[in-house]
DNA sequence: CATGAATGAGTGTTCATTCAT
DNA sequence: TATGAATGAACACTCATTCAT
């Protein structure tokens, strides 16, 4: 009988000794070697879960994704007015520590994908996503109080404003704090909503 | 009599070899063999204008920042109105191939600089220094227009969202062409002044 | 299952092929490369038995002090007169091919030392130890003849003494060949008893 | 008219930053660079008074050599007795700061000599040299005592004892002063005197 | 499943040496 | 004479990857 062991569940603690080391040290300093330590396991188990450095790389990522996809699904089922829609966008913003890694990994990681292909797909996809809930926000707003917006113009606005305030937030948050992040979006939410 | 070599353009050659290899294939693969080949150059050459690789990074980064403040300043001296008011914040969009380059190699600088404390310093002076610009902006449009405006929210709206702009030019050009770009930081001048 | 290596064994292979090259071509020459092609392993399996070069040679240091020190202990159980005697210091001078190794090791890392910190801590406790035996057999002389001694003096004697034969005997063997180097010892230990 | 430059003055000068290198970083850290640097020439200027960094070496190596020689000959002109001859000998150790600056360069060439044909040559001749010196110490003492010795014997005796003093007064200067080497020295020759 | 031994190419850096000026 | 530009090999060390066990 062969030892029972959760092969997704070791995906997740690998890729999650990955982002400890990426917040820590950096993406750069994030080998093989260094993720097996963090991990505890040896290097070449590592191996039997990610055939290769790249695939734990998106693999983290894909994860990233998915848990942040998973709590604006929960969000996006609770807007009833502006201010629950802006929690909603508070979801992608490094507000609290949890977020805060989520976006410090992310960004590294987005950084690589601009040279690296296999990561570039995914990026890709995560941007859209966000692109694609910023204009839910516009269209909701819009729905709401009957105005006629340039849709995609909004979309581009929020969407920047969006990632602008994540990527601050992130290098510089002593510059950045939590409060002006959030308060900057939902300026923005109530000036579209005043139009 | 030694071999007469202008020593800030050899420098000057040598961080441009850097660019091209960082926005071909990314900052990790910037290494002083890579760099050295692309310059046409022996590995040893590098490290007679460079001391070491992170002075050469810092150094590509610095003039980086040195080109585009100049421009900026070109630019501040033909502020007359909201359009070129606009035009100003243009220089640090990547809204041309130079443009685009720029914003390239920035991304992946200040990417790094945020687990390396040379270029971190330099990436911070260079944050605040577009916040700076930014708050100008807004400072003329309430100058302008009378209007009260919280000069802080609305400083931390535009550098969020020209730096937002900035990423999505840079990483996902295809989706953010530049006409999109100009017309956000348009938009959300008329709105400022509008108000 | 990992393929079986006895651990210290290799690290003993690899501190042997060390000494061939310091023996060979000095202290200097004794790169990682040189090391590990006299090894015949690839550079890389080094640093799976020694974290760092210091690591290896601080090793070889400490084997070389463990060997002599094992003889040492053997002989000092074996001495019962003053042949007995000069028969443990015979220990630490280059009186055969495996002495003269140690000794030519020896003195090339105990130089060395003199700006290596590591190898400084060892190379004193290894001169240290070999004060100590002198210091011993000056005592014993002492003890068997019941003369009145200065025994930091005559120490200081012998220890030069001993340390000068094993140099002269490993720099320049044809000039200072083994039966001179017993005989200086038993004549400085003859004297001793005669006072 | 070219410019007058005393060509062995810069060699001197140049072989004095070669001393203060390696007396204060080690043998290791003598290159061509760092003594350029030391001596506040460039790296080229070294070419010119010295073709190779193993011919400033010997330099180095030879001119400690007539450094110690000229005082030597200056200190045996002095010898009328068992004081003097000791104050002979003591030219060869460590006593002071510029014999002990000689001993730890001295140490470092001659380590290096026994895998290097150039420095072994001059190695070998000083080392003769002092042995000379030794022998001649042992047969004045006979002539003044009248007593019958074994010249070689004691030749190699007090070789290996004034070597041997050096090595530790240089490596040791803690635990071996200037008073305890000067006292061996003495104990030896009136041990021999005595005789 | 999992280990860790082993490889060989890669890193930044330092080096002795050459040579045009 | 003297400079310092330039080379290319060497340095210690880290890396992703392979694979026998």
């Amino acid at each position: 009988m062969p030892r029972i062991v959760d092969h997704e569940q070791r995906r997740q603690e690998i890729a999650d000794a990955l982002w400890r080391v990426i917040r820590r040290d950096g993406f750069a300093a994030a080998s093989v070697r260094t993720v097996a330590a963090e991990a505890g396991w040896s290097t070449g188990a590592i191996r039997h879960y990610f055939t290769s450095q790249s695939e734990l790389k998106a693999f983290a990522m894909a994860t990233l994704m998915e848990r942040v996809q998973a709590r604006l699904t929960v969000a996006g089922q609770r807007v009833t007015d502006l201010d629950t829609l802006a929690e909603m966008l508070d979801e992608v913003l490094p507000l609290d520590a949890q977020r805060r890694g989520e976006s410090e990994v992310w960004l590294a990681l987005a950084t690589a994908a601009r040279t690296d292909p296999v990561l570039g797909g995914l990026a890709e996809e995560a941007h859209r996503g966000l692109r694609s809930l910023c204009e839910s926000a516009v269209r909701y707003v819009a729905a709401q109080t009957g105005a006629s917006l340039d849709t995609r113009l909004e979309t581009d606005r929020l969407h920047a404003l969006v990632d602008g305030l994540a990527v601050h937030g992130t290098t510089y948050p002593r510059l950045m704090p939590r409060t002006r992040m959030r308060a900057a979006v939902r300026a923005y939410l109530a000036d579209l909503a005043a139009r």
